[in-house]
RNA sequence: GCCCCCGUCGUCCAGCGGCCCAGGAUCCCACCCUUUCAAGGUGGUGACGCCGGUUCGAAUCCGGUCGGGGGUACCA
C-alpha cells in the first residue's frame, strides 16, 4: 500500500434497483474513504446497452442520496457532475476503450475470435460434459485462428470479438484485504473477451481501464467478482507498464492521470449478503431494493448502522454506532469472510431504538412524508402540512414514539387524530362494543367528559372515577371508550389521546359509538 | 465437471492455544410493570458441521471429509 490517500469507487451497473448487498459494498467504500481522508468515486457501468437504463441510474443516485452515502466524484441527481476525472458514465468513455484496444492490438496482446456465441456455447457444453481435452479454458494456444482462417472469415464479412491473451503458466496471487492470499494458476484462466463484435468494450476491459484512468487505489466489491481479479490485475499491468493508459487518455482528450497514480494496489472482496434461507437475496425475501426501506419507514441511519454490522463489528460488542464512530472504527481487514444473512427482524429492532431516540420535532418532520401522500396509502395532511396539522402531529409524536418500529406505522395511528368521520373497526365492535360494560362505559364517559377540565389529569380523574362508580376494573371500562374514541382496540394511551383529539370530537364519537354499542348488544 | 471462497446459538457478531462446560445483539419463551398496544425490567431455551492429527491443553493450528456459496457469458 502506498502512502497516497485512497481513491475508492462504487460502480453499479444501472439495471434494476439498488440492492442492499450493493449498498453494503458502497457503504464500506464510503467508510474506508472517509476514515482515511480519501475520495469516493461513483461511476456508472453502463457498457451493456441492452440492460442499462436511465431510469435505473437515476433511482440508484436517489437511493444513494437518501441513505446518505455522498460521493466526491461522479454524476448526481440534479445533473451536476463532480470530479475532474470523468466522464463517469462508461457509455461516454467508449473512445478511451477503443484507443486502449488499438494499443493492445498493436502490442500483440489481443487476438480476434470469429466464433459465434452458439459455437462457443456448444464448445463449453461439451467440456462440461467432460468431453473435450483439458479443462474448459479458452487459451490462445487452442483458440487463436490461423491466418488462413482469419482471411476466410474476413472474406465472409464476419466481424470478430477480441480476446486478451493471458499467460500460459505461472500464477496470479493477490493479498486480499479480507480474504488473505488467494492464488490462481494462469492455465485455469480463460482469455477474456475485451471488445464485443459490435466494437463495444466489455466489463473486464472498461472496469479495469477506468480504475486505472481514475487512479483507484483500492478495489472493494462483492465476492461475486473475486474470480475476475486475475485478468483485471493483468490489464492493470498492461495499461501502466508502458504508460499505455496515458497515451490513450491523451489521444481521446480525456483528463490526464495524476502523476503520482500507479494502479490499483489492493483488493477487498466482501462476503455476499444472503436471505435468511441462505439463498441469494431476491424479491421473495421481502425488501431488497433500498427505496423499499424508505417506503417502509426505516431511518437511513438505521440502515447505515445495520449494514455496517453485516460482516463487520468494532470488536468491543457495541452495536449502536453513529456515523462518526463508524468512520473512526471501520477497518476492512476486520471484515468477516462468510456470507451474512439479512435479518429484517434485527433491523426492525435497531430502527425502533433509533426512532425512540429522535427529538419530537425531528421525528415529526420525518413522519410527514408518510402522511401527506408521498409514501403512504392516503393523504391525511396537506403537502406541505398546515401549521395546525403540524402542531397536531407534534402533539401526537410523544404518544406514539415509543411504540413505533417503523415510521409508516404512523399511518395506522394518525387517522383518529386527523380525520373527522372515523370508522370503527368491525372487529372491535364485535369484541368490545357488543359486550357488557360498553354501553354503560361510553354513556358514562359522555357524561363525565362533557364538562370536565380539558387536561390529561382531569380526564384521568374523571374516567377513573367513572370506573369506580360502575364498580368495574378500569381496564374493562377503558377499552370500550378507547374503541369509541380511536376506532380501534389498539391505540396510544387513552387520556392523552382523548386530550389531543379534543372535547368536541371526542363527544361526537362517544355519542356515535354508544348507538353502535346499543345496536350490537 | 473445473477453478475459487466459506463453515461459532434460527440470524448478526465476539472469540485469534488455557480467562470458554463459549460472550453480546436479535428472535423466541416465562415472569414483573401495565388502561389496549408497545416500551422498560428480570430470567430462560439455543451454537463451535464431522473425523483424524499437533499439543500438557484446540472453537482457535494442520490434514481430510461433508455441507453451503461464487465463478465458469461477446452480464456486471
Amino acid at each position: 500500500m502506498s502512502d497516497l490517500t485512497p481513491r475508492v469507487r462504487f460502480c453499479p451497473a444501472p439495471s434494476g434497483w439498488l440492492h442492499v448487498g450493493s449498498v453494503r459494498a458502497a457503504l464500506y467504500n464510503f467508510l474506508h474513504a472517509r476514515r482515511h481522508g480519501g475520495t469516493f468515486v461513483f461511476r456508472i457501468e453502463d457498457t451493456d446497452a441492452t440492460r442499462a437504463t436511465d431510469e435505473s441510474m437515476h433511482s440508484m443516485m436517489e437511493a444513494m442520496r437518501w441513505i446518505g452515502l455522498d460521493w466526491d466524484e461522479g454524476p448526481d441527481v440534479d445533473g451536476e457532475i463532480r470530479g475532474a476525472h470523468g466522464p463517469y458514465r462508461q457509455s461516454e468513455r467508449g473512445a478511451l476503450y477503443a484507443a486502449v484496444v488499438r494499443r493492445l492490438v498493436d502490442a500483440g496482446e489481443v487476438y480476434p475470435d470469429f466464433r459465434s456465441s452458439e459455437e462457443l456455447e456448444a464448445w463449453r457444453a461439451s467440456h462440461r460434459r467432460g468431453e473435450g481435452e483439458g479443462p474448459p479454458v479458452v487459451k490462445a494456444a487452442t483458440f487463436e485462428h490461423t491466418p488462413e482462417e482469419i482471411a476466410r472469415f474476413e472474406a465472409e464479412g464476419r466481424v470478430p470479438s477480441l480476446r486478451l491473451r493471458t499467460p500460459d503458466d505461472g500464477a496470479f496471487v493477490v493479498d486480499d484485504l479480507v480474504r488473505g492470499e488467494v492464488r490462481w494458476e494462469w492455465e485455469q484462466i480463460s482469455d477474456p473477451v475485451i471488445q464485443r463484435s459490435d466494437g463495444s468494450a466489455t466489463y473486464p476491459l472498461a472496469n479495469s481501464v477506468d480504475d486505472v484512468a481514475q487512479g483507484i487505489t483500492l478495489i472493494c466489491r462483492g465476492e461475486d467478482l473475486l474470480s475476475v481479479t486475475p485478468r483485471q490485475g493483468l490489464i492493470h499491468d498492461l495499461l501502466t507498464r508502458d504508460r499505455l493508459i496515458d497515451e490513450a487518455l491523451a489521444e481521446v482528450g480525456m483528463p490526464a492521470r495524476d502523476p503520482s497514480w500507479t494502479q490499483p494496489e489492493a483488493f477487498a472482496h466482501l462476503p455476499m449478503v444472503v436471505g435468511m434461507d441462505r439463498k441469494k437475496l431476491s424479491k421473495r425475501h421481502g425488501s431488497v431494493a433500498i427505496q423499499e426501506f424508505r417506503r417502509k419507514g426505516f431511518l437511513p441511519e438505521t440502515l447505515r448502522n445495520f449494514l455496517a454490522l453485516l460482516g463487520w463489528s468494532p470488536g468491543d460488542g457495541r452495536e449502536r454506532l453513529e456515523d462518526d464512530e463508524l468512520i473512526a472504527l471501520f477497518d476492512l481487514s476486520a471484515v468477516g469472510r462468510s456470507a451474512a444473512a439479512f435479518d429484517e427482524d434485527k433491523l426492525l429492532s435497531f430502527n425502533g431504538d433509533r426512532i425512540r431516540d429522535l427529538s419530537v420535532e425531528d421525528l415529526a418532520g420525518r413522519l410527514v412524508e408518510h402522511l401527506d401522500g408521498t409514501l403512504g396509502e392516503r393523504a391525511l395532511v396537506d403537502s406541505p402540512p398546515t401549521e395546525a396539522q403540524m402542531s397536531r402531529l407534534v402533539g401526537l409524536v410523544p404518544l406514539i414514539q415509543e411504540r413505533m418500529q417503523r415510521l409508516d406505522e404512523v399511518e395506522n395511528y394518525a387517522p383518529a387524530f386527523f380525520i373527522d368521520d372515523l370508522e370503527i373497526d368491525p372487529d372491535a365492535v364485535d369484541r368490545v362494543l357488543s359486550k357488557p360494560p360498553a354501553v354503560d362505559s361510553i354513556a358514562g364517559a359522555r357524561r363525565v367528559l362533557s364538562d370536565v377540565d380539558w387536561s390529561v389529569d382531569a380526564i384521568d380523574t374523571a374516567l377513573r372515577g367513572l370506573a369506580e362508580e360502575l364498580g368495574s376494573g378500569f381496564g374493562r371500562v377503558a377499552q370500550p371508550i378507547r374503541v369509541a374514541v380511536t376506532g380501534s382496540t389498539v391505540s396510544p394511551p387513552l387520556f392523552e389521546s382523548i386530550e389531543l383529539i379534543g372535547r368536541e370530537r371526542t363527544l361526537v364519537r362517544l355519542e356515535h359509538a354508544e348507538g353502535v354499542a346499543r345496536a350490537a348488544a
